[in-house]
RNA sequence: GGGCGAAUACCAGAGUGGCCAAAUGGGGCAGACUGUAAAUCUGCUGGUUUAUACCUUCGGUGGUUCGAAUCCAUCUUCGCCCA
């Protein structure tokens, strides 16, 4: 296969749909690699807690960004996308398409659409907002905001969240300038790849069956002890993660067995929920239909 | 056989005469999303396509009352206690 540009082939999808396992077959059919869109699988020492590919999956394909960072590093969407760009241009000297696959959405439209430049909020900055926060709440942020971002607070989605709210705040601080000014220019840079976007569409009650079951694996794999071995370091944002949140209740006494093992089932389909939310108003995405093989769906679109 | 208590929406559970289609939690559904996103936030969850509107609900039936989930009678079921 001779293509102009190189291709960039997406496999994502809710979690727990078997993404990983279609990453593999196709990067071996394709022979190329895969680079892993997960934003909680980058962390080292959490593999079991987070799903990531096993060593068996790791050898039978090579995967990038995976396991390759402490749990107390600075990550974002944005040093991931450029993470990603910077493996896939290096890929495809040598090879015309490569396979990223994840569910972290956020991540893959970084990549694939581009984000608005912003500058790094400086540490010294974050603290004085947060502190703005911890003491006056939101109201307070909002307040920051009448000055210096009026605008962001009339077309901010929602203003109840907080995250967001900040967020605005710091990088019009840092930047010296409005953070309404600066967003919304997105996709004016042009990629020089081509892009297909597969997703997994398993129906409702057989995708949540397999996360249930998927959970109770976990468990049986030996999380707990996982999670155990970083309780200390819980505070991290890294660990603000669906399954640890509830086996550190369950370590503080806060939260019985009985209920945290279901919740984490529940908060795992919860989260799949929102993946296929995003997903859905995608329009760009391809779905595979569950009924007909994978592969063969993969490799028609690719054509 | 006798005594007491309880029956509320998908579940648990408040409510004990009008402000109740009924708190709260769980569960479920839907949505937002451009820099820690497996995060964070929002809406709905009796029906009527919309509703500051109307209709049907608080175990069954019948009453009292201008008005009942709330009071009375009775029936049913469940729990506890005494035999």
């Amino acid at each position: 296969m001779i293509r102009k540009r190189p291709l960039l082939i997406v496999v994502t999808g809710p979690t727990g749909s078997g993404k990983t396992d279609i990453a593999i077959r196709l990067a071996r059919r394709l022979d190329t690699e895969i680079v892993s869109a997960d934003s909680r699988q980058v962390f080292r020492d959490i593999p079991i807690g987070t799903a990531a590919p096993t060593p068996e999956q790791l050898a039978a394909a090579r995967h990038h960004l995976v396991g390759f960072l402490g749990l107390d590093e600075y990550y974002s969407a944005a040093r991931w996308a450029d993470d990603a760009r910077t493996i896939l241009d290096r890929l495809w000297q040598t090879h015309d398409s490569a396979i990223v696959c994840g569910g972290s959405m956020l991540y893959i439209d970084a990549l694939v659409d581009g984000l608005d430049q912003l500058p790094t909020v400086s540490q010294t900055v974050r603290d004085k907002v947060l502190e703005t926060y911890r003491s006056v709440g939101i109201d307070g942020i909002t307040h920051m905001l009448e000055h210096l971002d009026p605008q962001y607070l009339h077309t901010a989605p929602d203003l109840s969240n907080h995250k967001r709210l900040i967020h605005a705040a710091e990088v019009s601080i840092e930047a010296g300038c409005p953070y309404s000014s600066l967003i919304g220019h997105r996709g004016n840079s042009a990629r020089h790849f081509d892009v297909i976007k597969l997703a997994i569409n398993l129906d409702r009650d057989t995708l949540f069956a397999r996360i249930n079951a998927r959970t109770d694996a976990m468990i049986a794999a030996g999380w707990e002890e996982e999670a155990r071995r970083v309780y200390h370091l819980r505070h991290l944002n890294s660990l603000n993660t669906v399954g640890y949140k509830e086996l550190f209740a369950m370590f503080d006494g806060t939260m019985p067995r009985e209920i945290a093992i279901p919740r984490i089932a529940k908060n795992t389909r919860v989260y799949a929920k929102k993946q296929l939310t995003w997903l859905k108003r995608d329009t760009t995405v391809a779905w595979l239909d569950p009924a007909r093989d994978y592969l063969d769906q993969a490799l028609d679109l690719i054509k």
